[in-house]
Order: C-alpha cells, then sequence, then structure tokens
DNA sequence: CTCATTTTGTACTGATATATCCAAAATGGA
DNA sequence: TCCATTTTGGATATATCAGTACAAAATGAG
C-alpha cells in the first residue's frame, strides 16, 4: 500500500519527552528533537505537526506515566501514612537516567504565563493529582488513620505542593540531606 | 569630558529583572529587552557585555529586593508564627504588577540543568535564605516559642520548599483558594 | 571653538530557529 | 510488474536570534 515507517511513535515521543523534560520546551530544538529521537525532520514533521504538538504529545505522556504510579500506589493497601512517604521518597530517590526535576512543574514555570493552553493542561494534571489524594485522605480520616478533623483537600493541595517545592529543589542540584530534611518535616504533617 | 548617559542603569536592571522574571531566560529576546527598558541596543549593549550578564545582574537584584523583604521580617519582634504566617501569605497575597511566580524559582527551573554557574548563583541564595530562617527558628526554640525538639535547618528548608511549591501553583495560574489551603497548612507545622 | 571621548541610532552580520519542498525509496494491491 | 501511496533524506525557505560596525550626536576640558 505505501511505505511503511522505519520507528514507532510511541518510542519517538518518550525519546522527545526526555528531551524536553531534561532542557525545557524553549531550548529544546528541532534539532535536539531529531538527535534524541533518532529521526529525520521530515518523519518527525510527518508523524507531528510541529514542534509544540510533539510537546504536548510528550507532555502527555509523561503525566500519563506519574498518573499511573500514583494510581499504583494508591490503590495499595499501605496505611496512609506510608503511602505519603513513597511518595516524597521517590522525589528524594530518584530514578536514575531520568532527567532532574519534574516535567509538568518545569512546564508550569516555563509556560505559565505563556501559553495559556499547555498551563492549562499541565493544571488539570495537578488537580486531578490533587483529587486523588484527596480521595485517599478521605478515605484515611473515615478509616481513623488521620484525625477526623483534617481537611483532606488542603492536605492534598498541601502535599503537591511540598513535593513540587522538592523538585524545584532537585532541578537546581540541591543536596539530597535538605530533601530528606523537607520530605521527613512534610511527613510530620500526616 | 564625553557624551552622558541618557538613562540610569539601575532602571535598566530593574525593567530587564521584569522581562526576565516574567517570559524566562531564552524567552526573552534581545528585541523584548529593548522594549522593556526603552534602549537601543547599544545602549544595552555598551552598558552590559551580554544578555546572559544583564540576566545575572537582573537576577542579583532580584535576590536582592528579597533578601532585603525578609531580613525586615526576621528583624522584626514578630512571634516567629507570625513571621511564618507573613512569609506564607506574601505569597497568596502577591504584590500586584509583579509577574506570576518566584524568578529564583524560575531560574533553578530554566537553567538548573544548563547553566551551572547561573544556577550555583541560584542556589546560593536559597541557602542563605535557609539560613536566615534557621537562625530565626534556632532563636525561637531558645526561647520556647517552638518546641525544643524542632530541627530549626529542617523546619528551614521544608519552609522554602513549600513556598517554592506555592510560587509553581502561582506561575501556572492556580487559584486563590489552593494557595490559602497550602498556607494554612503549611502553618500547622509551626 | 576644537578636540578627545563616550553614547546612541541604524544598518548589518553570521548563526540558528522552525518549518516546508521535492524527489527518491519503499511498500501492498491490481 | 506497475501503480498509488506514504515515508524518508537533503536542500531550502523565511524569520529571528544575539551581537557588532560605524558614524552622528553630545558633552567637558583645554
Amino acid at each position: 500500500m505505501a511505505r511503511p515507517r522505519t520507528f514507532e511513535e510511541e518510542q519517538a515521543v518518550e525519546a522527545a519527552m526526555r528531551a524536553f523534560w531534561e532542557s525545557g520546551y524553549e531550548a529544546t530544538s528541532t534539532q535536539d528533537l531529531c538527535s534524541a529521537t533518532g529521526l529525520g525532520r521530515s518523519s518527525i514533521y510527518n508523524a507531528f505537526a510541529s514542534k509544540r504538538e510533539l510537546f504536548e504529545k510528550a507532555l502527555r505522556r509523561y503525566m500519563e506515566q506519574r498518573d499511573a504510579e500514583m494510581a499504583e500506589l494508591l490503590e495499595s493497601p499501605l496505611p496512609i501514612r506510608e503511602k505519603v512517604r513513597a511518595l516524597l521518597w521517590g522525589v528524594v530517590e530518584r530514578a536514575e537516567g531520568d532527567p532532574p526535576g519534574c516535567m509538568v512543574v518545569n512546564a508550569l514555570v516555563e509556560l505559565g504565563p505563556r501559553d495559556p493552553e499547555l498551563s492549562a493542561l499541565a493544571r488539570r494534571h495537578q488537580r486531578e493529582r490533587v483529587a486523588g489524594l484527596r480521595d485517599a485522605f478521605a478515605a484515611a480520616c473515615a478509616q481513623g488513620e488521620l484525625a477526623p478533623d483534617r481537611d483532606p483537600e488542603a492536605l492534598a493541595q498541601f502535599l503537591m505542593a511540598a513535593i513540587g517545592g522538592m523538585q524545584v529543589t532537585v532541578r537546581g542540584g540541591g543536596d539530597r540531606a535538605a530533601l530528606e530534611a523537607i520530605a521527613a518535616t512534610t511527613l510530620r504533617a500526616f
């Protein structure tokens, strides 16, 4: 029928995701994307409409991966405090090979004031994470794992902010001791 | 002796600071800097060696302003908890006219992995802020305003992370209610 | 007034940005 | 085998990037 593709779109998006995650939107050139994916310009522009659309696909992929991780954790039978601990320690002990920081945080910071569409996408993701945490905290309150006077929504927003702050520290090359201290102090709130 | 300048360097750095604060390093073009400062390219390049050096001066100016604000607050006779509250509420009720977020957080996120010198500058500033807070918390422990078993350094790092996370939320256009919830929950740790 | 010196505006340079054009290559179906 | 169709590589288009060259303008000293 037609000439077949020599690459998997998923792999290309994964490679682009890591490039954008590492360097941000502006500082990642289309040439960088060619190098990262191993594809030629034509193949990239044939598969994706533009750099911006590829970034959006990459960001969505990143968010899906993080969502899957968090869903698995929250569905586990661990006590709520252990779930919170696991989230915080996931930032302290980041997977090696991963770029520093969080791509959603990076996108919010870089594109917040100048790309309403992409920043709305990132913001929506953050809100969904807050909602997931809120439900977990509400359940924990009901089961007596958390004091019933705690506000689950506020706790969820607080935890997301603390994790975001830790991701900024990671991005800036902060040392592990500082991250551990932040994680431990945050955990005290639960 | 020679033709005099028609502008104040301080004002130019202030204007450049706000442009970089709003849009970041990469996304602020030299043309943007001309528009923001009201100067021509020659004047800018005559007064500053390069875009990067101007950014550094702008970042230093930003940090000095924030340092002055925090020093004034920490030197005040307020109870420690009120000092913490003021810091948190300064993020919730940001000065109108200011770009969203914190320029130091923005710089750490954008330049962390790819400009070691500038990110070291920003990181050093964060550490100095942590040190100032740590001393204030240590004094508060000694005076009985905080339980003596609290670790002042950890509390300081925790507060900086929480504020950093709030700045990310602000940058992404987060709503005020969320910020208030984060601030209130963070304050509970003190 | 004249000169040395610095600032300023305009035009420009070379590099690089994103994106496209177009023809050759590669496939399955007729 | 030949054709319709899609992918691919290389060249190219167009705009913008940071930074510079240069001469006119503006000053105080002599």
